[in-house]
DNA sequence: CGATTGGCGACTGTCGACAGTTTGGAATCG
DNA sequence: CGATTCCAAACTGTCGACAGTCGCCAATCG
């Protein structure tokens, strides 16, 4: 492939790091249950099956415990993180402290192009409920909510939001479906954009701890369960 | 270099990883300005340096970049975090958001135990105000906070936190000095343990809003002269 | 004289290897 | 037969080395 090709369409020359695509890979083995959780990973065996050294192995496992889907034991080395019910309600609290706080500072400065740019991804999400993926699904919802963080231009807050996204991830897949009929994701994101457009705040509020609330309760249940 | 005279004087590193004691100089070298703001750092001449291979101060400067102390650039290597104003009010932002949050959830659990070791702690920055060091009144005032958070029991809510607390001290250290004589220690901290005892979620959003946006306009104000 | 190109030096990304530690089970003892 | 000790295998922490890449500076060209 020519590099004016490569330019032309749009893309990125990326010779991306191994440490990097060791982290992808192990995310998505870690989401997508191959692992289970509490397993040790052995840093020799990842880099055999990978075809790498230790080296990139370390570094992304060590870029996963800061993401909170590793956990490390000193001379034991890398567990996949297993979530209890406990940690689970800490992260979907933490998300609603980030959220709130966004919509309290959205809704001051929201405009027609935040909305419209909203809308068009709550659009996309009652899209793709109806014919594609899970992870799909979850990963379009997760747009939206960072869409939130991102228009209050906190880059702080977003890494911070960032941050659990991972762990939310982990959550969610764990349950393995969502109740993602278009009609309650429409329903249910666009009473958080009306909030936003009526500039109201305690509105907001009380629109955004009903969204997570139920998101949490689902989620909750649903490991209860499994 | 400063690196070179620390490890040099026979100075034995054996206990602790090399990871963690590689971060830690880390930490109080960027904090202490031993390294400029946006300085570019050699892997290579900090394993010289500091007497180790590079493995390790690769692994410390991930775990400096996840904390945001250091930024990397891919193929360029680690530069020292450079804070402006704007980022350094994101990050008072966002303290804000969690305090305002733990506070909310601390009011309901709020008893007597909680409110002496509060207290305690309190008494102990009035303490070190009168004598220690910079460095030390600012680490007290943060473990202040951080019981504050504790408190809560979310443990997901403590991590948010210690995150940015190094960046907290990076930003407070920044104008070398603080607004630290015990009346106005004590009457500040006194003023949030008061709303939290009156069991009122309203005066505790107040008073923790005071408390931080005093913080904020102390170092912004630092910064701006600096 | 300004812009471009080529080469040099330094650095990062990655690798394989060694040493000390942990682990799980076999061998031993009460 | 159960508990303890000890040993070998495997693993992590650390190290030095090599290759590809980037930035800088000089040499070249218009």
């Amino acid at each position: 492939m020519t590099a004016s090709k490569a330019f032309g369409s749009g893309m990125v020359i990326q010779q991306r790091n191994l440490v990097e695509q060791v982290a992808d890979f192990l995310t998505q083995a870690i989401i997508s249950q191959q692992f289970a959780p509490g397993e040790r990973l052995s840093e020799v065996q990842l880099a055999r099956d990978l075809g790498v050294s230790r080296a990139p192995v370390r570094e992304a496992a060590r870029l996963l415990e800061s993401r909170g889907l590793l956990v490390s034991q000193p001379r034991r080395g890398f567990f996949v993180r297993a979530l209890d019910a406990s940690e689970l309600n800490d992260v979907f609290d933490l998300r609603l402290c980030l959220e709130r706080h966004a919509l309290a500072r959205l809704v001051e400065t929201y405009d027609t192009d935040k909305a419209q740019a909203l809308r068009r991804q709550v659009d996309l999400m009652c899209e793709v409920a109806l014919q594609d993926s899970e992870s799909r699904k979850i990963e379009e919802d997760l747009v939206f909510h960072r869409m939130l963080i991102a228009f209050t231009g906190n880059r702080r807050l977003l890494k911070a939001f960032d941050d659990i996204t991972h762990e939310l991830r982990l959550c969610i897949a764990l349950i393995g479906k969502t109740h993602a009929d278009p009609d309650s994701i429409a329903t249910s994101h666009w009473l958080l954009l009306d909030a936003l457009a009526s500039g109201d705040a305690e509105r907001c509020r009380e629109a955004i701890d009903y969204h997570i609330g139920v998101a949490q309760h689902y989620v909750v249940k649903g490991i209860g369960e499994a």
